[in-house]
DNA sequence: TTGAAAGCGTTACCAC
DNA sequence: GTGGTAACGCTTTCAA
C-alpha cells in the first residue's frame, strides 16, 4: 500500500509524494508540517504519520528561497582553537540550536583576504544574520557592506571596527581589563611595569594598552611606562621583546602580557633564565585560558567570561533579527571582566 | 543607465537582472556566470562586468536546489574546544573552502540526543557529505542511516561506529597508543602500572585499553594490571580514582592516562598529595594537548598528528563524493601516532 | 553562440 | 478546511 508511493531509496521523498500518498493537496500537507493556518486535527495526525512513514523531511532549501529566509547564521572569526573564541561558539551555538538556527563557522586564520572570501561566501548562502570577529589587521571593513545595504543584521564581537564604521558591536570590557592588570601590579609593589601587548590595529590590544597605562599614570603617577612592548603575538617575538627587556639595568619588576598563550610563555622564558616568579617578576596574564592555572606558578589573569558574552550575543543578535531595522544609533554592548589572582602576581 | 536596473538596495540581484541589463537572456548569463559551455568571449566579459556593477552574487540556495547539490559538508562532533577535534576541525575546514565547499559544525556536547538532531538538521540542509565523531556514549547508529539510504557519503573519524555497522571510518592508532603508553612505562622500569580510562563504550578508549594491557602482557608478563580503572573523564572521577590506587599498600609507580587534560589532573594531585613525578610515578597521557609541554613537570604523551589526520579526512571524503558509490568494502583508514618523551616519564 | 521554457521543493495567495 | 497554482533563482535540455 504505502510501498508502491515510496521512490527509489536514494530519492528524496516530497511534499508531493505525502500528498500523493494521502489524496491531498501539498498545500494542505505544507500546512500540517509547519502549523500554519488551520487543519483539521485528524488531516494533520495523518501527514504527521505519513511523514514519518516515509522519512520525510524537509529540504531546507526549498523552504529557504520560497522563503527568503535560511535559519542560517554565519560567523567568522579568526581561530576557532583560542580559548575565548571555542568557549563563544560553543554557547552561541547550543543557543542558537535551541532556537532553530543552523551556523555556518568560517575561520580567517587572521588573514583579510580569507576573511572577506568568507563573508562574500555567507552572504551567497544567504544567512539570516552574521556574526564577526575580524582578523588581527582588518583595516578594510568593505566587505562587510553588503549585509547592512541588504538588511541583513550584522554584528561584530571582540575584534571589531572603530566607532566611525556604524555597526552592532558587543565587546569585553578590554579597558577595565587593562586597568585592574595596572592597578594590580602598582599594589603589589612594583616599580618597574612592562607590557607585551599584541598590535595596535586590533581594538582589543588597543584598549587594554589604554587601560593600562590609564592605571599607572592614575596609581604610580608615571607620565609613561617605559618597558613597552607591542608584537604580533607569537612565542618568537615575546622571547624576543624578554631579551630587551631583561638585558638592560631597569630590569621589569611586574609585566602585563595581553594573551594568556604568551603568558606562559614568559613563565618558561622566566624558568630558563633564572628569574623568579613572582618574586622577582610579577606577572598577569589576559583570558584565564585554563592553562593559567595549571602550570606552576599559576597565572593571575583576566577573565572575559565568554559564557556570558555568547549568550549577550545571542540576545542581541535575535533581537536584530527580529525586531525591524533601525537607524538608531546602538552603543555598544560591554561585558564584564575580572582579575582572577594567582600565584604569579 | 545602469542605475534603472537596479532594485531597492535591499534587493538581491539575480541572473534575470543581469540579462535585463544586457539585453541577454538568462540562460546565456548563466553560462558565462558558470564557464559552461562555449559564451562568446565578449559576451562573457560583458556579463561579468555587469555582475560586478550590479553587485549580483549568485544564490546558493537557488542553485543548490537545482543541482541538487549543495558544496556543503555537515560535520558532527562531541567538543569543539577539545584540541584534537580544533585542529582537525581547523585543517578540514581550510582545505574544504579552497576546494569550494563550506563546512556546517555542529557540537553535540556528547549528547547522543543532540547528535541526532544534528543528523536531522543537517539531512535536512541537503548537505553533500557528512563526517562525525560520535559521542562517547553513541550505541544506536541508526539516525545515520539516511545518509547510506540517500547515497549520502558518511565518514566517521575517531570516535567510530563498531564493524558491524558498515561505515567508511578514519581513526588514530589507538591500539598502538596504548601500547606506546605500556611499553615506555615498563622500559622506565615501572613495575606497578595502573591505568586511568575514559568510559569503555567508545572506541578509542576500548583500544587504547587494549593496547596498553597487551604490552603489558608480552614485556611484562603480566596477567592483567592489577590498578586499573575506567571512568567519565572527569575531574572529579579521575581524583576519586587516585585516591582508591594510592590508599593501598602497593601503588603505582606508573601510570597512563588516556587523556591530557586527566593527566594534568593527575599532576596536580600529586603535587598536592607530595608523590614525585616521575620519580616516584611515572606519567604518559594522550593528545599532545600543548598544555602538556607547559605544565612542570612537562608530560609524556601521545601524539595523534591532527592534521595529517585532517588532510586524510578530507582526502577520503573527497574521494567518496567524486566516484560513484560503491558497495565494496573499504576497510578503515588508520592514522599514525607516536610517543612525545617528556620529564613525567 | 544564444534563447525559451521546464523544473528543483516549498509556501502563500486566492478560490471554493 | 482544503485545493489550485504561481513564484522564489537557478540551470539545462532542446531548438534555432
Amino acid at each position: 500500500m504505502i510501498q508502491q508511493f515510496m521512490k527509489d531509496s536514494q530519492q528524496h521523498n516530497t511534499i508531493l509524494d505525502l500528498a500523493a500518498a494521502l489524496n491531498l493537496s501539498p498545500a494542505t500537507v505544507s500546512r500540517a508540517l509547519n502549523n500554519t493556518s488551520y487543519v483539521k486535527k485528524e488531516t494533520k495526525e495523518r501527514v504527521l504519520e505519513m511523514a514519518l512513514k516515509l522519512g520525510y523531511r524537509k529540504n531546507k532549501m526549498a523552504a529557504g528561497l520560497r522563503n527568503n529566509k535560511t535559519n542560517t547564521i554565519g560567523l567568522i572569526l579568526p581561530k576557532i582553537s583560542m580559548y575565548f573564541h571555542a568557549e563563544v561558539v560553543t554557547v552561541v551555538q547550543n543557543l542558537l540550536h535551541a532556537k532553530g538556527y543552523n551556523l555556518i563557522i568560517g575561520q580567517s586564520n587572521d588573514d583579510p583576504g580569507m576573511e572577506k572570501e568568507l563573508a562574500e561566501t555567507f552572504f551567497s548562502s544567504r544567512v539570516d544574520a552574521i556574526i564577526v570577529s575580524c582578523t588581527l589587521e582588518t583595516e578594510d571593513f568593505s566587505p562587510f557592506d553588503i549585509f547592512s545595504t541588504h538588511q541583513i543584521p550584522i554584528l561584530f564581537y571582540d575584534r571589531v571596527p572603530p566607532e566611525t564604521y556604524r555597526a552592532r558591536v558587543i565587546k569585553g570590557d578590554d579597558f577595565n581589563g587593562g586597568f585592574l592588570a595596572g592597578k594590580h601590579l602598582v599594589e603589589a609593589g612594583c616599580k618597574h611595569i612592562g607590557m607585551i601587548n599584541g598590535p595596535m590595529t586590533s581594538n582589543i590590544y588597543e584598549a587594554r594598552a589604554a587601560g593600562f597605562i590609564a592605571a599607572l599614570r592614575m596609581l604610580q603617577g608615571k607620565e609613561e611606562p617605559k618597558l613597552f612592548f607591542q608584537q604580533q603575538l607569537q612565542a618568537e617575538e615575546t622571547r624576543e621583546a624578554l631579551k630587551k627587556m631583561f638585558k638592560g639595568k631597569s630590569k621589569p619588576d611586574g609585566l602585563f602580557v595581553t594573551s594568556d598563550r604568551n603568558a606562559v610563555t614568559v613563565l618558561q622564558y622566566a624558568k630558563e633564565n633564572g628569574i623568579k616568579i613572582p618574586q622577582e617578576l610579577r606577572l598577569v596574564g589576559y583570558s584565564n585560558d585554563p592553562v593559567t592555572a595549571v602550570v606552576s606558578p599559576s597565572i593571575t589573569t583576566i577573565d572575559q567570561y565568554p559564557a556570558l558574552f555568547g549568550e549577550k550575543l545571542v540576545a542581541t543578535l535575535m533581537e536584530m533579527i527580529e525586531s525591524p531595522p533601525t537607524d538608531e544609533y546602538q552603543p555598544a554592548v560591554i561585558t564584564p571582566v575580572s582579575l582572577i589572582e594567582r600565584e604569579s602576581a
